[in-house]
DNA sequence: GCTGAAACACCTCACTT
DNA sequence: AAGTGAGGTGTTTCAGC
């Protein structure tokens, strides 16, 4: 689909708050709330906005370790995504170039469990390895840039 | 705050779908539309739910080059947050423990603008070194869990 | 493809249990 | 803290340009 720049400047707004009229998207970008509307359907409809949803605080729910670990596999880990997704602390799963195999996202409670979600991961079917990178401060997290 | 088994089931079905009504959110956890209402406006009050946001596809977006870069620093990078966050490419940015200093995550078009952002990376002041994981294929990449 | 108005559904809020 | 019902508001749809 094509996304032109009041496209990308609807996306933007709408990262920011989902919540927002049409009417005031509209304004915002130069439109009529139905046909700011219209912009945001479209782009529903051709999958560019995937879906609404919340942004939550991880650490308020018990989530406050962040950690990247690296994988390192004797075989191809091309069909071990359902085993990575299985993990429930495994936010992100990667097959990435370079010496290792997989880089995955890891939100734990504490530091415990993420021992215990290394140890899963080394259960996983080939692993042979891991490197474990602990984040100590998150300077920001944000979406991806839409423009 | 405290967060109930219920508050976490109302989470996870908003992550899922934002944009349902508080009647259904309730049925599923077995409230009144207005008592759900209820709940998930003190979660937003107290910052768990931190907005409502939309999910965009980065590769409809042009944006379909993942790679996670470590920078070496022959300083303290406490304070490169503007300088990072300034660089639109970059999506997080991690101080953590380890061999190195930071950690980045960047989205970027083709190869040659992440190029051009990690030359960008390089002259963030401290920074004496980047080691670049460029993601082959991403197997998923999900929001916090919440149970 | 954009505009504008009318029907509909949802959210909101005060009150009750 | 949760349920109920009325009122206001935003959304959605449709015809017209």
């Amino acid at each position: 689909m094509a996304v032109d720049d009041v496209d990308r400047r609807l996306l933007g707004l709408l990262q920011e708050d989902a919540t927002q009229p049409y009417a005031v998207l509209g304004e915002a970008v130069g439109l009529s709330a139905g046909a700011a509307h219209e912009r945001v359907r479209k782009l529903k409809a051709s999958g560019v906005i995937r879906r609404t949803t919340i942004e939550v605080d991880p650490a308020a729910l018990g989530r406050g370790v962040l950690a990247y670990v690296l994988l390192d596999a004797d075989a191809w880990m091309g069909d071990k995504r359902a085993a990575l997704e299985a993990i429930g602390a495994v936010e992100e799963a990667h097959v990435i170039a370079g010496p290792a195999s997989v880089l995955v996202k890891v939100r734990a409670g504490t530091t415990e469990e993420l021992q215990q979600t290394l140890r899963a991961l080394h259960q996983v079917d080939g692993v042979t390895s891991t490197q474990t990178v602990v984040v100590l401060e998150s300077f920001f997290e944000r979406p991806p840039a839409v423009v």
